[in-house]
DNA sequence: TTGTAATAAGACAGCGTTGTCAAAATAGTC
DNA sequence: GACTATTTTGACAACGCTGTCTTATTACAA
């Protein structure tokens, strides 16, 4: 029985096109030294019989292949999935895959996982996002597998990898600024998630911008949150149960934001006229919780899009810069009121 | 130069297992026929030099992928995550890939964009999300190309499709008569957007309930909206500038409800205690709204397990059911106020 | 034992591309 | 027009696996 194909091969195109094999290959892949005249003749018949080249052959013949892997460990859906959207973006233009693959970060069994996934998709980069970017087992894999990889918005604040960063550390600097501004002195900080050293560079910029100021944060006025919404509460709980409660309080992100707020509303507190309160991350709630959250935005799809592109970058042999960083933005809204200090 | 391989190959195997080809391909793909003994040798060759099998290759001899395509056209964050998280879930189990495609619904260009996609990946079978599981262009186009799929909450009610659903018309119906049993007699509801069928599958429930409970419904109590924060507060203007303005208000996704709980704020409403509020599809921020929102939660990371479940079983010619209906639940929180009617 | 059926293992030809190297066609030079 | 140098094309063997068909081995009965 001849065969029963549903889709065109490279046979099909050489020889309707009445070329070899390897000269439909060379049209394919914009070889060079192929005639104008025949590039036209072979796409021709490329178009009229709708040919796609066949991936799987293509990555068997040569060897390698054009998939990126997106790792990623519970971070909120708002993070990843604008994360993904730009990194999807991006590998579409340049025709690369994307698996995307959760990850465990306490199990023990992370490493493994991970190093069975690049040999058995053979991935040819990979894209982390926080927490994993910073763990050094981790990278030391991929230095091992020498597998190319890209960071992103790893904590340490020299890392030696290709990384995507935003400049938290002076958004946060400016969001202090601007609290400072309003007539704020007695402003309090909460930390995120300790392994989230990213989300730790937050407190920098609220330090930098303190001690420009000349003002002494005392160390009550600093917590320690998990970033969530739980979290946030109990840090909230302990602040405003001071003797002299804080003005302002600026949280790592905006889940612990959204606790404090809840609390200061149990406490009768009214915001922003007694307590002012911002964020970090823009996430959509914080367009709907009252009052609506003055916060900082990360160019997520930005960072997804440039992750991708400077991954690919090195797969390809560019010589483009391999860090780069992106600018977050203040977004004002209404949960900060002007005081006279 | 002899090659530089970096990865084992069956070939590696077989030589050491001293067996051929085949007999390795027998045992990686569990096919009948092998000697426990062989199996044992083989295996254990296998284990020590970490093999794992080139699936382009193995795609490639056997002429079809075990690759899955998700498609998606901008829904919440919070809904392609979950959905998402379980597909992979499921895949990885079953050694299936997933491809991750988002689409646009209004591009002219979409068809063709599928298309595309599935020639150019090979996919062997397709999971559709809303609003595209409604696009009757699109299912042909997968009937056309003979391609197993699975549609996650289309629509229409009896849809021939292998189809994921969620009980929302009965969820529904089920908050209503809970807000009835609080003693809310008027009752407003704001509809989904238009071409997102599957939300307004939840209006029918509303209606259901009412109907049971001898209510009628005037007309002005039904707004329509477009999912949207903001239009969630248009309708509630309109709502809340009645003469008789209802006690209780279902926005069909929580985005609206959140969007009606700050126009009531800004009518100086207190809720629930002078309009409750309930939502639909417990997004992360309905617990830290104020107050935590009444709503309704679909089991999207099982969903998206079934979905995935559902289509492997097409594609292995298994012959369970095609059509599932899962379980969406109340979740009641503080934004529902007993009242005497 | 011998013969037969069932079971286990192997040989080999694809799958649809690309890389290598050789051959053919064309252009350029004197 | 004869001879190179250059450009363009083609033949053919991989790539690593699976499907088909054959052969070898074992089990079982007479």
């Amino acid at each position: 029985m001849k065969k029963n194909k549903s889709v065109a091969t490279m046979q099909d195109v050489a020889k309707e096109a009445k070329v070899s094999l390897k000269t439909v290959s060379r049209v394919i892949n914009k070889e060079p030294n192929v005639s104008t005249k025949t590039i036209e003749k072979v796409q021709n018949v490329i178009d009229a019989i709708d040919y796609q080249p066949n991936s799987f052959a293509q990555t068997l013949a040569r060897g390698k292949t054009k998939i990126i892997g997106l790792l990623y460990d519970t971070p909120s859906p708002n993070y990843i999935s604008h994360i993904m959207e730009g990194v999807l973006t991006q590998c579409y233009k340049s025709d690369y895959e994307v698996i995307i693959h959760p990850c465990r970060f306490n199990e023990l069994t992370l490493l493994r996982d991970v190093e069975l996934l690049i040999k058995r998709t053979r991935l040819s980069g990979i894209i982390t996002t926080p927490p994993l970017s910073d763990i050094e087992d981790l990278i030391n894999l991929f230095k091992e597998l020498n597998i190319p990889r890209v960071l992103i918005s790893p904590g340490s604040e020299e890392v030696d990898e290709p990384s995507v960063k935003t400049n938290d550390r002076e958004a946060s600097r400016q969001m202090t600024n601007y609290l400072i501004s309003k007539g704020h002195r007695r402003i309090a900080f909460i930390k995120g998630h300790p392994s989230h050293l990213s989300v730790n560079d937050r407190a920098k910029g609220f330090i930098d911008s303190l001690n420009q100021a000349n003002i002494i944060c005392p160390n009550e006025l600093i917590e320690s949150g998990l970033n969530t919404y739980q979290s946030g509460m109990d840090c909230a709980k302990r602040l405003l149960s001071l003797k002299d409660i804080p003005t302002a309080i600026f949280a790592a992100n905006d889940e612990m934001a959204a606790g404090v707020i809840k609390v200061a509303y149990q406490n009768n507190l009214k915001i922003p006229e007694d307590l002012s309160v911002v964020g970090f991350d823009d996430t959509p709630m914080t367009k709907m919780i009252s009052p609506p959250l003055s916060t900082i935005k990360q160019p997520l799809g930005l960072m997804g899009e440039e992750s991708a592109k400077n991954l690919i970058n090195q797969l390809e042999g560019g010589s483009e810069e391999r860090y780069s960083t992106m600018n977050s933005t203040l977004i004002i809204r209404d949960s900060v009121s002007e005081i006279e200090p």
